[in-house]
DNA sequence: GATGAATGAGTGTTCATTCAT
DNA sequence: AATGAATGAACACTCATTCAT
């Protein structure tokens, strides 16, 4: 305890950091998370988390890329090219509501946060604008005969944002991923058409 | 000094101090704005701001206040229970995103700040909930024979976050108001199929 | 109500923001009590309150003079000097405690206040003085063949700061006022011997 | 700059930071004591007494607190029980009034303020009820065949009061120690008995 | 005579950030 | 490699005080 000063590896260090420093993010958000919180959280010393990270923007732009990467990985099976579009793109909806249903806290609260705060708004954006590029790809490689002035990618965007505002409920809880996938699929297919009672 | 300030009229203030903050706040974020800013923006002196909303905390919510207002006036015009409820959900979101079109910086960065703003979230939460409600019947009168199990507030998450998501590219520019009611209005009803070619 | 500035004389208006002066700086201290709390519970406006005292420090002033002034008032029956000086000193006390008894809030807390405030110390010493010199002359002709070298103010100041304590008491409500008019009563004359059982 | 505030132990910085305090609160008061004036004072920083200290209030505490100590340690001594009561109470008034004496400013004003400020006025109180207390016990011990009825506290509270008006005038330098002591002892035992002649 | 409107100046408090060890 | 000690710079908020009407 006293003087335990564990000679952890970089990389460990690294992570145990991070580890602190969403939790305290999340729950504090960005401006009423301290430095001196996150360092105890992380059972460090504030100057170390200045070694590592250099400034509390830094910290919390390693915080989002971090979970970014991690997001992008938890969507990226979707892109196996051998399963037919639609396929592909309800893998997507799944790995993207599964993750949020199990990282609610580090990564939607670090989510929401980084949109409102403006420094960042780019850097959440540049994940975010992958999701739509891939979801863009996978709309426009499954629409048979599309009509050529169709711009995916505004299509893709309101996906997302549909998936996004669907997400934060799955996020609290109020629907479960299955259903919030369920949803989006047919939205995306059938509009509000997915809604009138099938087969009938 | 520059602007003359001069005994006005509470009204008047009420409404320079209120555009004065709502112009800070938008640029910087809640945090990152500060009373002596929106004291000078207002060219009124910050004892004034205390007088008039108590807290920055109370001078942020008249913010939220004011423009929730005159969001849901500029979309009320949709309720008109004359037209065919299509119609209705057409003119809903041409108010909406017209309305954002019209008040970029104040709305959207205004919006967006307060949801990230943990203190603020549940009062942006009731102007969108009844947003979403208002979407939601919108939907099910228009319906023909749904299915009984749909749960159309859960639809009306959806649309209304994918038109949030494309109401940022509007307010962003990178889109126009005509394309993206048009892009919501096909998402809603036909899905992917709307980008499929007509007539066909 | 709205606009029913009621012209009073000046007299009186006096005495109004003087009670409500008095009212508040007893029960918020000198610091805590703000000129606006003043007004409003004298009625009147902020402005008006410069106008008739110029400051707060005035304001505060004119507070404890005024009540100085009844301080001493009703403890000067005691000088009747066709009393037997013993009696004029039992007289003194009886006043004395029983101003501070009747007038707890207003002047003791003043009082206390204002020994507090060092910039009023010396305006309540001198009302303090007159108490003391009052005392002193009260003690000396009561004693017969006293020691030459005899400091009566001293003795005066003891006794007065003995009565103050006693008086927080008072105060307090802790003793009343009777009892407390013997005890000193008895301290001046016979120090501890008063305790001792009488006539024993 | 002028001191060189290079990194101190913590217990040494906590003296002078409470050197300083005393030093601020006593010339100015409570509320017009700054924290900055303090910080000055102490050569270090205005964080720094947060850090140490939390807040004013409780910086003004601690104040409180080490004087309070000092003040009773400085009196202790008196309770010796193999001196006779009287000598007792005579080694307490000793201990007292030098104390006050050595510590005029310090002591003095901070327990002037510290009665005006009803925040603390508790605080002190109990410094003072323990030093009444003691009084009390002395005088009963010393009494003998005391009547029955007698409240001795308050005979103590009057004795303190008489020995904070006298020390007052110690403080101010108009009376030295000795003679102060003398007086109280006197009117202790005597009452103005005490200043008749002597072997009279 | 009376006041609503307005402000200059200051206070306590916090926090990201950096030395000196 | 690691940290306890220290601070500069802000910020929200308050209040006595004064114009302009």
């Amino acid at each position: 305890m006293a003087g335990g000063t564990k000679r952890l590896p970089r990389a460990v260090r690294e992570q145990q950091m991070l580890d602190a420093a969403i939790e305290v993010f999340s729950d504090n958000g960005f401006h009423d998370a301290s430095m001196d919180a996150i360092a105890a959280k992380a059972n460090i010393s504030k100057p170390m988390l200045y070694l590592y990270y250099g400034s509390k923007d830094e910290l919390f732009a390693a915080c989002i890329h971090r979970e970014g990467v991690r997001f992008v990985e938890a969507i990226s099976p979707a892109g196996d090219p051998n399963l037919p579009p639609r396929e592909q793109l309800r893998a997507a909806l799944t790995g993207f509501l599964g993750f949020v249903d199990a990282n609610r806290r580090s990564w939607m609260v670090l989510y929401r946060q980084a949109i409102g705060q403006q420094a960042f708004a780019s850097q959440v954006g540049s994940s975010r604008d992958r999701l739509i590029e891939l979801t863009a790809k996978l709309l426009e490689s499954s629409t048979k005969d599309p009509d050529p002035g169709t711009d995916f990618s505004i299509m893709a965007v309101a996906l997302v944002g549909a998936g996004e505002a669907v997400a934060d409920r799955v996020a609290g809880g109020e629907i479960d991923v299955d259903a919030a996938v369920d949803l989006l699929d047919s939205l995306a297919w059938r509009g509000l058409a997915g809604t009138t009672k099938k087969k009938q």
